[in-house]
DNA sequence: TGTTAGCACTCGAATGAAACGAGTGCTAAT
DNA sequence: ATTAGCACTCGTTTCATTCGAGTGCTAACA
């Protein structure tokens, strides 16, 4: 069967329908809502059409329809036809840019959960590919010593060392001279074991500490900053009864936001592969995750230039305002690039 | 009226089963739970009493008795028998200590919500009147410096200060003595007005640069860390009825969790008066905020030695199992305490 | 041949009456 | 002082009924 232009028309009647109301949409409602000016009875006759083709559901015998997965993805495909959008909060938001970037991003997210009533996530930049700006070794104590790593992008990481061995100031100053001339300029992935073990012998005897420089490098760039997520409005969930409508799924679904590690993984699939416009659109089940079978998921990477790389998601239910979701993240987009290359 | 020994009895008798099942408990039930050999209708007399003097509530007519705020209070302060708890988990959770302080306290309350079924929450221990250790200022780039602090307890900051003027090697090095000599070991309350201008005085052509420094040391020492907390759990609230009978009070409650302010109050209230044991309870509308009146709240405060203090709490409904809550934390408070005490 | 009016049918939701039962308060007997 | 007994209350459950939105099908129509 094909799907005509008719068909189309009213299968995006009946999805922007359903997108508003959340209840199921009947013949005699199209009829009246879209400009086809055809009687109830023959828009019946193309949604059974539309049932057998996959586009909508009846949820029981005396429904009307609801959209299906395959529904939803050809809407946004192909129907999406994008409002501009404004969205005033931000523009004010990220002007202040030399504020901590921690604040920001909660900040962020904090607007967006709030402008589209779903829940919002952000991660922070990864400096993925980034180059060592800046490495010194400082004695705090007898027996411990202060790592302190400058990546690109001003991303500073520290790390208590441990040592045995007493190191005299000149050796410290020895060391540090030799981390910064070998390393400076070298992304973590160029810093193979050839030259590590070219290093430690340099080194001579204090082959153990450059180790564990190294380590703590490695160790400091991937860790920790690379998984922090930002949420926001993890209550806007609860807004919308199909999500929440056992205590189990609610249960499930509040503890994703919580425990971030869910988000986390679906961020790192999304960094994989990558489309054109940096938009990507997860629909239920197409979403990699078992307890959000029943949520869409629209994420967008985000750029700050040298390479810093984010995401930012929307999480909500099926049934949630693509249009909308879609504009204010374009927007977001484009003014984040302009305020990097303001700043720049 | 006297709360005589057997009223006493009735009403823990009340409580205990209402913590259990949650449902309003009536005559008949007591009369058969507890050994008093008494028959309904005499419970019924006694609690139409205690109803009197406020300890517990009818919700309707022709139900039975739940316990007011007045009845839990009265059970919290003189009814409670600690069963000691084991809390298996947290013996080896405790025993890496080299984690980041991160991670750690972001299990403990994963922990802590797994144990007790309710939601959980810590506060990074605070440095309240802490020393320096040490301080170190680098070049990073041109126009760039990098300050690093490092606060007795080995609580790393650091922060990048844009200057304007060019320093040589040597006099960074100068202002790094000078500004060791003079601030190590001293705590941020010890570093007054008439100290900045004699530091000044002495970095000569550079004292804008010191005040900067001491600014960033005051901001990097008290901000940031002592708002941090971690909690988890809070799907957990959820699964208590009373809490969630509708949409709106669920969401102000997940709402709580996801933005801390609330707790951050809390919190800071708590550490402000504190009684003997360090444990604290709040009960319904004891609480300062609205949105957790339905809430109980109990709170316990650590210590890791150093005058560092944090809070833990559990955040439960009123109906929560004080006991098994009380008995976790103090066995907790005591393994930290351990803890720390074997690894100084 | 595509469109539409008409109609019987389906089935969830809303409504309401009745039965249930857990619990109370009161009274009178022990 | 305690207790058995009983009438009464009131939320909950159950069940049948009605309601109505929506469907599919058929026959008539342009």
């Amino acid at each position: 069967m094909e799907l005509d232009e008719r068909k189309c028309k009213i299968l995006q009647a009946v999805i922007r329908n359903y997108l508003e109301t959340g209840e199921p949409v009947g013949s005699r409602t199209i009829s009246k809502y879209t400009d086809l000016n055809l009687s109830s009875a023959t828009i019946r006759n193309e949604m059974s059409d539309l049932e057998e083709m996959g586009y909508i559901i009846q949820p029981h015998t005396s429904a009307g329809r609801i959209p299906s997965d395959k529904g939803y993805r050809f809407y946004v495909d192909t129907m999406l036809e994008e409002k501009e959008r404004e969205v005033d909060e931000l523009k004010g938001l990220l002007t202040q840019k030399d504020e901590k970037m921690d604040t920001l991003l909660k900040r962020v997210a904090r607007v967006l959960a709030a402008n589209t009533n779903y829940a919002a996530m952000i991660t922070a930049p990864q400096y993925r590919g980034n180059k060592l700006k800046f490495i010194q070794l400082s004695r705090v104590d007898a027996r411990q010593l202060l790592a302190v790593i400058v990546v690109e992008g001003n991303v500073i990481k520290n790390t208590i060392l441990n040592v045995d061995e007493m190191l005299d100031d000149e050796t410290l100053l020895k060391l540090n001279i030799l981390l910064n001339t070998h390393l400076n300029g070298l992304s973590i992935e160029e810093i193979n074991l050839a030259m590590i073990s070219a290093l430690k012998q340099q080194a001579g005897i204090h082959s153990s500490i450059v180790g564990e420089v190294i380590d703590a490098v490695a160790e400091a760039i991937k860790s920790d900053e690379d998984l922090k997520i930002y949420t926001s409005g993890a209550n806007n969930i609860l807004k919308y009864p199909e999500l929440t409508d056992n205590r189990e799924k609610a249960s499930e679904l509040i503890n994703v936001f919580e425990e971030k590690q869910t988000l986390t993984e679906l961020v790192s699939e999304n960094l994989a592969d990558e489309n054109g416009t940096g938009i990507q659109v997860y629909i239920g089940n197409e979403m990699p995750v078992q307890s959000m079978k029943d949520c869409s998921v629209v994420t967008a990477t985000y750029e700050l230039g040298e390479g810093m790389r984010g995401t930012i998601g929307i999480i909500g239910p099926k049934r949630m305002d693509y249009d909308k979701v879609v504009g204010t993240l374009k927007t977001l987009m484009n003014q984040l690039d302009t305020l990097y290359h303001k700043e720049e």
